[in-house]
DNA sequence: CAATTGACCGGAAACGTTTACGTGTTAAGT
DNA sequence: ACTTAACACGTAAACGTTTCCGGTCAATTG
């Protein structure tokens, strides 16, 4: 049995279509009569209106495309909660797709964004190959970048300061004595990129230099404790660990922690993202806070904004990190 | 700029709409010539295919809602992890719409994804009160529960053995020799009850009789440390407080750091879930693994077969629940 | 050579809405 | 009493698809 249509809810109290509309739509051609009885019909009969229909009529679909890697990651549930806050308050609803870190995963996950015609799309891009984001400005479809940019083209975001982030962990790892940093990064986008040169080029201005060898990629879908296991397998005796994000760095104590290794007296790790749970690990993760639930809130706010008025210039929001000092190091 | 319309293909290679559309389609009515003529046309004006004209014509949307009480909680990140994995094979998509366990949110979220015509749904319902379901059993969209069963009402669900949850947690603090337990439970679900009686029952079978004030229902929306100071405050001297969920047994570990209790000396800890973080928190938490992943696995895969064949019965799946023992017992 | 077949394609209806336009009724104004 | 405006409502078009039905044209058949 077909959802009921406006049609039947007409023809229940013998009115035409038309009419029908303007009474639930409180349009003031119909008298209170006929609005009542139209009211009284919807709701026997269970009348809900398709958005379909709407969408198709008005060429807006009150859905936002919600784009990220994986929902898995605390980082991007905190985001997606701060988005959904907003949007919801303007009757804008989410449509989550899952990218899992793959380029192919992500141009699926576009496309079918763009064919169920939402009318904006706040994502996580994985590549920092423009291919994607030209694809949305071709279908001109209103975006932000949250969490990631995509430097070879010009978009609306909302990032922290990575290269600040990388810094900061030099700064605070330097200042705990640790010259042997092993930095366990992430692959793919562009803030990994900035964490590192703000990480290095700060460890060489206080004369560190570390080689290829202490900067460890992890492969996607892959435990970071590997690449742990990897680096002391070579040999590597780390004092303290980097990692891009909070998730790695929870890894990183498994592994720390399987390899019979103390943290901080025998290896120090930090992290970033400062994810809630944090603070209640063993030892409380030191790590670096980028304000995951304000980019959502922020990049959200941009996007409405670019709903209502067409013309808005790009915005760029570039939120200020925060060191958050416990104890793994 | 409006999005690129099959009327645009058509008009800009020659044919009419229909020939255009079978050409896209992959039917064999059409001549290679043509067809090559359409697919050329379409990619250069970067045509994407509406779903919402689609659906309106076939009735489907391919998108499935899934209705929860937040993706915050990485129980239902699991959960939805789980049910994204299945469906994006079958071509599905995910409406993700959630209810901040508010009766209210749940029913003005159930509006919109009834009004999006989504195909099938997914919810972890907030209430027990049969309303919300009565509502779908109305519109007759196919529907599963996840994590939450709803007794008064026949329907598809997956969920764990509550009442074993509770009563293994029972056995499992009483054979550490606690008798003196804090039951910090959730409220407005059926899962909550259920664990509540298996707990409180097997206490009594082995001659512990817990009063009311044993019990802790946490308000929605706040910190469960505060229902173990409440408790704390009024006298009590619980050697082990047993909670619904991890996401409050880690509240409870920060409370009780707050109050400079040791775990699990001082008092033991334990929770329900298995999140991944719980490996690596201080002291290791002592949990009850009920396959979130699975689940989500699981429901939609009931959901899938509703939707091939919509005269399937109503099934029910009860997964086993496993002791998992770490350090906090 | 006429009739039949088949390949290929266009016209048009349908899905469920919303709104511009037209029409009929009634009350007010002269 | 006649015009006019206001009101209430119906008709129909449009949004972007898909498919049914029919038509054209060339090739095959007898």
């Amino acid at each position: 049995m077909a959802p009921a249509t406006l049609k039947d809810v007409a023809k229940r109290c013998g009115v035409s279509v038309a009419t029908a509309s303007r009474a639930l739509n409180n349009r003031n051609e119909v008298s209170p009569a006929t609005r009542a009885k139209v009211l009284k019909a919807a709701d026997e009969i269970g009348y809900v209106p398709s958005s379909l229909a709407k969408g198709l009529w008005s060429g807006e679909t009150k859905v936002i495309g919600v784009l990220i890697t994986t929902i898995e990651n605390p980082f991007y549930a905190n985001v997606v909660s701060g988005i959904e806050k907003v949007v919801k308050d303007h009757g804008y609803n989410i449509l989550l797709c899952s990218s899992y870190e793959e380029v192919q995963q992500e141009f699926a996950a576009l496309t079918v964004l763009l064919e169920q015609r939402v009318d904006g799309l706040i994502l996580a891009p994985v590549q920092s190959k423009p291919e994607v984001l030209e694809r949305l400005q071709k279908n001109n479809v209103p975006f932000v970048l949250v969490g990631r940019n995509i430097p070879s083209i010009e978009s609306s975001y909302v990032v922290s300061d990575d290269f600040k982030v990388g810094a900061m962990a030099a700064e605070h790892l330097l200042q705990q004595g640790h010259n042997r940093v092993l930095f366990i990064n992430s692959s793919r986008n562009y803030s990994a990129e900035l964490r590192l040169k703000g990480f290095l080029q700060t460890m060489r201005q206080h004369g560190v230099e570390l080689g290829p060898e202490w900067v460890k990629t992890v492969p996607v879908h892959q435990d970071a404790k590997y690449s742990l296991f990897e680096a002391l397998d070579q040999g590597l005796k780390p004092s303290a660990v980097f990692c891009f994000c909070d998730c790695m760095a929870l890894e990183i104590l498994g592994g720390l922690k399987e390899r019979s290794f103390k943290v901080p007296e025998d290896v120090a790790v930090m992290g970033v993202d400062n994810l809630n749970v944090t603070a209640l690990t063993d030892p409380p993760l030191t790590t670096i806070d980028i304000q995951n639930y304000e980019m959502g809130i922020r990049s959200a706010e941009i996007l409405l904004k670019k709903l209502q008025e067409p013309e808005t210039q790009h915005m760029q929001i570039i939120l200020p990190p925060k060191l958050v000092k416990r104890n793994s190091t």
